[in-house]
DNA sequence: TTTATTTACGCAATCGTTCCCGGTTTTTTG
DNA sequence: CAAAAAACCGGGAACGATTGCGTAAATAAA
């Protein structure tokens, strides 16, 4: 099933030029004459000629696409990151290949593989809940490829980096259960590894200590993949609620962590918030239609990932190298009924 | 920020050798002996080169990505579908290039010109709610150029289409409401122009003649942007209620109609299953956390997907064309809470 | 009129890879 | 031992577009 395409050869063969006529009369070179140019306009024009941007990747040495690596699409989070991506890549005239690591190890270094095999000029990465290795990463940006990280950073690597005030957003979640009258607030936790569970927590912690209580590591409970497997939530609930002192609210700091904890006291007709108080971090758009509403922490996705990509864009398109930053977008508090104090 | 690769050229001249012999042996051709095969496999390995699929794209003439349009990424439907397409198209080593039509004709025919003038050698797409034209559709298929439709169907292109019995989803759904006695059924329907909504309706009222109810047309609302914009969602019910003989339950055929209903109902203080019984076809994940939990049509999204792909990658590499199957995935009823009689 | 300068175009290399033709050797066959 | 046949490898065109360089004709300057 082939579908030729019209090239340039086929213009200067019919109009009698050569090649490279037709291509300085396409790009409006000052060496061509007027009447040349009018007719090699009007008959590309009129064969629906479009430059094969594969010849053009060859010679410029660029693709125009850049690649994504998410744990996963269908996540309303990372969703709505891929939306404001792709709003600014269409623009810009690149194109954007999406890779999806599962929250593995394995799948995301196996997806950067296939993605440099792709030659993509550019990466935007969360990395996956299991990343502790990042070799994977480091031999690319050593060579100068341009890497943009959003929502779940490496530390170690100087690039580009967009999240959100995960230690701000924790703190406020927590400094409302707090304040609500809340006692024993434990928090339901995603991989250990990642930048955003350790700025989470670490919002957590202050927001403990600067109202008085003390922290206690048993209340915190990790999830290996984030929530991803209903299983991984329940034990970790399950845990939470046969301690000696149980907790009477919980913060959860992921999306599925989230949705998951509801559908665990759900199933466990446990009511909340009259038996637990919850508070997570979610991007659904639908959190006030659960039942109870749902207070959440929300953050910027769609700007998210506008900002990553014109950050990447600028630097895959820079001549010399300039200061990496690293901007932090504001978390927003949205209090509902499910952690309402009765 | 050029990022220089390694070549044929590079490991030809390391070794005294001819780019046409080390592109023979790494491809293990019978012309080469197996001490060359062994000098150039090791070498190639020890400084990691990659084949370049620009330079294969433009010698094969097929870039090995295929174009996917949907109306919107975050949407539980569509990213799940494109869930299922990222499967197989990895497997297959295709990688896809996202579009996103955001219900907008003008902006589906940019996006497919943009898409072909990307060289991607087949097409994924389910229309928008706008689209009644199909001309830009129509001339790439007449070259030839291998398409498949998914959920939302264009009949008139003879090409591989894969959707789910929408017929069946809307007739079941509207079955089970007047068998739980609800005598009043309204259908909030998506775009006149699509597939599914025809298809849908066509279910509705079947079940409702089966039943031996007659079909009242004023009970038909339809959204043009398939719920997209709560405003247009909010008209159509409240058009509904203002009937002289008002609703007790409602279908809604598609996602964010489904949950714009929900939205509307929440606003409205008006109760749901009491006041107003509520189905719909949605593909969220959390419907049965909902406030009621929501009876639901649910569709196969993720097979939708990789069924789609295996068909369209199918029609790729065929060297003749074969016959365009059109395939029917069932839908899933859920009935929960919304849809009870009290 | 002669020389210098535009003007307007073609030639050919280039990007990385494959593959069709060759062309040497070496080995096998009659 | 000569001829045929493998075995092994290099040269170069091709894919589609860009671009530096060369050059003929036309025009301008001397």
């Amino acid at each position: 099933m082939k579908f030729e395409a019209v090239t340039i050869k086929d213009i200067a063969k019919a109009l009698g030029l050569s090649t490279s006529t037709v291509s300085r009369a396409l790009r409006d070179s000052y060496e061509i004459s007027p009447e040349t140019k009018k007719r090699v306009l009007e008959y590309s024009e009129k064969i629906n000629y479009r430059p094969n941007p594969i010849a053009l990747s060859l010679k410029e040495k660029r693709s125009r696409s850049i690649g994504i690596i998410v744990c996963e699409i269908a996540n309303s989070f990372f969703s709505q990151i891929i939306n404001g991506i792709e709003s600014i890549a269409y623009d810009k005239g690149y194109n954007v290949i999406i890779a999806q690591s599962h929250e593995s190890y394995e799948r995301e270094v196996l997806n950067l593989q296939y993605l440099a095999s792709r030659s993509i000029d550019g990466l935007l990465i969360s990395v996956s809940s299991e990343t502790q290795e990042m070799d994977h990463l480091r031999s690319l940006h050593e060579k100068g490829f341009p890497i943009v990280f959003f929502d779940r950073v490496v530390d170690e690597l100087q690039t580009h980096k967009v999240i959100v005030d995960n230690f701000k957003g924790a703190y406020d979640a927590s400094l409302h259960l707090v304040k609500n009258g809340f006692r024993n607030i434990a928090a339901l936790a995603g991989s250990e590894y990642l930048s955003i569970t350790k700025e989470r927590l670490g919002g957590y912690v202050k927001a403990l200590e600067d109202m008085g209580r003390h922290y206690d590591s048993t209340m915190v409970q990790h999830c290996l993949h984030g929530g991803m497997l209903y299983e991984e939530v329940e034990t970790a609930i399950d845990h939470l609620l046969q301690l000696p002192n149980p907790p009477d609210a919980i913060i959860a700091s992921a999306d599925k962590l989230t949705t998951n904890c509801m559908r665990y006291f759900k199933k466990k007709n446990i009511r909340v918030p009259e038996d637990i108080a919850l508070i997570g971090f979610s991007n659904l758009d639908l959190t006030d239609l659960l039942s109870p509403a749902l207070s959440v922490v929300r953050q910027p996705a769609f700007e998210m990932g506008q900002i990553s990509t014109e950050l990447l864009i600028q630097q895959i398109e820079a001549k010399r190298p300039r200061d990496f930053e690293r901007r932090i977008l504001p978390p927003q508090l949205f209090i509902r009924e499910s952690s309402e104090k009765i």
